[in-house]
DNA sequence: CTTATGCGTCTACAATGTATACACAGCAGT
DNA sequence: ACTGCTGTGTATACATTGTAGACGCATAAG
């Protein structure tokens, strides 16, 4: 009974990422979103490699943004958080939130 | 610039049983502890795996507690989180609060 | 003595995390 | 036009984490 979707930590700041950007998730405004939050920088390899597997998982799809923007050659990703991810991505941070429970003068919250 | 100690999800959940434990903090319950908060198993070996790369890490210490138990033979380990662990494990929290932000609607907290 | 439960170790493999190099396009500035 | 900078996406490879299963030893109960 291992956990039914296992959600890896970088996974889940991408998803929290895009949903922060709402309609409008492009790939630079979301890997800056990360970045800003995180105090870290995020390669193009590691945000598309991630970005990739959450597809594969259900959990991330994106629309070809191209039509929109004539200039460009290849496509141009516009990304969102499918109703699956938000279920994983729910049900991880219930695991979180129970074991931090009582923990709050320790871990310094952000309320 | 990547995460400067980077913190999976199983070992933070590891860090956040032990400390649920306080100074009791045994395999069996620690264990435990996470089995019943994220409903998963934890077989011994993710378990302690885990607990020896968090202790080269440096963010988890345990004392032999056999002196006290004089029928066992080999170590009893008696696990604490170090002050270091204490401070990897808020720096990975502050970034999730942060993307969290604005999205307690869509994830459904637990207040 | 057999079964059940618990402690800890070791080994191996799957899944994630992450960087780097490749390739193309648009926009300054000189 | 040529150069430099920024931006988009792809492919590849390797490091770090996640996770299970087998091995061995010990105690308690039936």
């Amino acid at each position: 009974m291992s956990p039914k979707s296992f959600l890896g930590e970088f996974e889940q700041m991408v998803l929290l990422a895009i949903l922060q950007q709402a309609d409008e998730a492009f790939a630079l405004e979301v890997r800056r979103e990360i970045e800003r939050s995180a105090e870290r920088t995020v390669s193009r390899g590691a945000f598309y490699t991630t970005l990739d597997r959450l597809e594969r998982k259900g959990f991330v799809r994106w629309t070809d943004a191209v039509s929109q923007d004539t200039r460009r050659s290849g496509p141009l990703r516009r990304f969102a958080v499918t109703r699956a991810g938000l279920v994983a991505l729910r049900e991880s941070r219930k695991a979180f939130d129970t074991l931090s429970r009582g923990l709050d003068r320790l871990l310094g919250e952000t309320p």
